[in-house]
DNA sequence: GATGAATGAGTGTTCATTCAT
DNA sequence: AATGAATGAACACTCATTCAT
């Protein structure tokens, strides 16, 4: 079903195709692109389109994937850590990677929030649960390594924690993208620490502060 | 722009109006809910519709302010609190007063929910802007109020205390809508002091753990 | 669903949609006529048309049960007879009268010939559904008639009784429009008094030739 | 034009085409059927196919000629019989035979009878035509064996004769599909007394009741 | 002999909106 | 103040067929 010749199809093209259905899907979102356009842009015919993409959906999934797959790659072995002191600065420098990852191609990030913002109907796709699956199971690595040492907290369910950590980083990233000089490598590696502490006070175990009080 | 005469209209019609709204758009968000549709349920005529609201997102944005300001007068009046215990204390008596308030009214927190998935474009218009500023403006409040008793941080900036309490809100929300009985007293007292915990984590003051090892 | 306000569209227009559609579904069938080809012939916009009916199928049962209706109204009151004999010849003035509408109007009887020729999944709608039965009434209606004064067998399965008196009807139909100079009232005639003698011979009771040699 | 070089093809992919082929048409006539999915359900590349049908047309052609030349060579022979009571008889085991045959083969006579259903300006195409006069050599034969001994009238036109043989043949079919257990020895040798009763009354010679009475 | 990439007009249907009445 | 008829571009998608390789 994803798409079956799309593989050996030129590599121009290729990239003509992911481009396009990129930009598309990160402007419009999933619903609002328009997939008769996106096949304009890519100045294939619209027959051409379904011989590679059984259709919109199986495009969008494709290059979502695409994404998840190229960051995937570049975030892929996590350092071996042996203490939460560790665990932690490896944090500031993996989100200082994955901001200048975005800072290059400001398009994908907006691309994978698109894909947050699908509504549940269209989230039910086999195809598309897949890729939810996928982007958590990189936040849920993180938190089972960091469980593993203890420098996160067990004690909520872990989906929560997934939840918890997506929602941060994507009201980070919002938030960056529209009040920060992406260029400036002090202020991005600022805001690396500000996000790993507000991390750590979400995640960290510990006598929460209200129990302590009862 | 906002809404003209709607206000005079029969209230019995009003109600319908804002009611069909109210499920589409939260069923559907507000790309996804047709318009025709919506006015079709009304019972009302196109051209009427057409006479009380400039176009969908007059709509839309009527019938979400409608609910925001409803929400908004039960919670206005926080209560003065003196101390960062009062404060966190408080904040949880408003997290039961909250979840009550949606779970009796599921489809209300979803239409608030479909506010916000819009797509950048859509949001652009004064319209929505509108709108979430004063969604923002609750947090808003709460949050100067905490600062000014010592009980909230104020080493970051404002609009992104603002943007984490949201998420993290919603982040609740969404994972409460798919695991919890909400009709679970117990259950959701208890949720109402995790959430009230993680979001003092991210709120309070201090040196952060980070810096503290450094 | 059938067709909500277009019962009071200007007397032209109507006649115009309904004229277009009898032609289109005539020659091509159900499935092989394009909706938009209808559209574009009858001069009104596609958005009008999807005004007056809900889809395609639904402007062609509109079609279907106008011409029905048409017929059923000329043909509605079937003369009481008291015998079998007075019952047969009764059968010659309707195949007769039927031979002369569908002369003058030889479109609609291939329209009701595409009704019968429907793939059977298209059949299963109950607006479909509907039109058979509105169609097989008469059939019925006939050879309730027959059976109950005695000239018609009760040894077969009342639908199967149905299906045979139709399908003669339609081979009929069908040699005719090939082989009949349909404008010879001499040789009409001569046919209304076959196809009775046919359908005499189907239903009329009776030992059976086959059974009689046993 | 009919079908080229098919015949040489390795035996197992042209079971593959022609069982692709009889279900499809089978199931959704030959306007419904779409050749790409056919094609692919084939395992067959496009070009290949192209290679040995000229069209869908073609295909249809071919398979549909396939099935009646089977049915042909099964029924090749008919008896030889010297009165019409035995003529009436070798009906009654003829279609004994059919019914046997097509309960083994549901998807054969609905292929059949997609036949028939073709719409007229299909129907013209001289390949089509062909299975036209060869589904109906079958029945003509059989008429003239008839008239020959006696059995069956000569004072209709010939082709209308046929098409009722055919209509009823199809009509009776068309009931039992619905109605009857086709798995029943017993039941369906009720049938084939039947039909022949059926036929025998529409086919037999003899003043016309109608004209009796005159 | 055979492949499969490519075509583009075509399908039925929905959309938010306008405007004469 | 209110109606509802009318618009037509846009939607995602399918079709039988062609042709360079």
């Amino acid at each position: 079903m994803p798409r079956p010749r799309f593989a050996k199809l030129d590599p121009a093209k290729k990239k003509a195709i992911l481009a396009a259905a990129l930009e598309a899907f990160a402007l419009h979102g999933y619903e609002g692109a328009s997939y008769n356009q996106i096949i304009e842009k890519t100045g294939i015919s619209k027959g051409a389109m379904y011989y590679y993409f059984d259709d919109k959906e199986d495009l969008f999934a494709t290059v979502v994937r695409h994404e998840l797959e190229e960051i995937m790659q570049q975030f892929h072995e996590l350092p071996q850590v042996s203490s939460a002191e560790e665990f932690w600065q490896m944090l500031v420098g993996l989100l200082l990677q994955a901001q200048s990852y975005f800072a290059a191609a400001p398009m994908k990030i907006k691309l994978l929030r698109s894909l947050m913002k699908m509504r549940s109907e269209d989230r039910k796709s086999p195809l598309i649960q897949d890729l939810y699956e996928m982007g958590e199971r990189f936040s849920a690595q993180l938190i089972k390594q960091g469980q593993a040492i203890g420098a996160v907290r067990t004690d909520l369910p872990f989906g929560l924690l997934v939840g918890l950590v997506t929602a941060v980083d994507d009201a980070g990233d919002e938030w960056m993208i529209e009040h920060v000089d992406m260029s400036s490598v002090d202020e991005m590696g600022h805001y690396a620490e500000v996000y790993t502490d507000l991390l750590r006070r979400l995640l960290q175990p510990g006598e929460t502060k209200l129990k302590k009080t009862d």
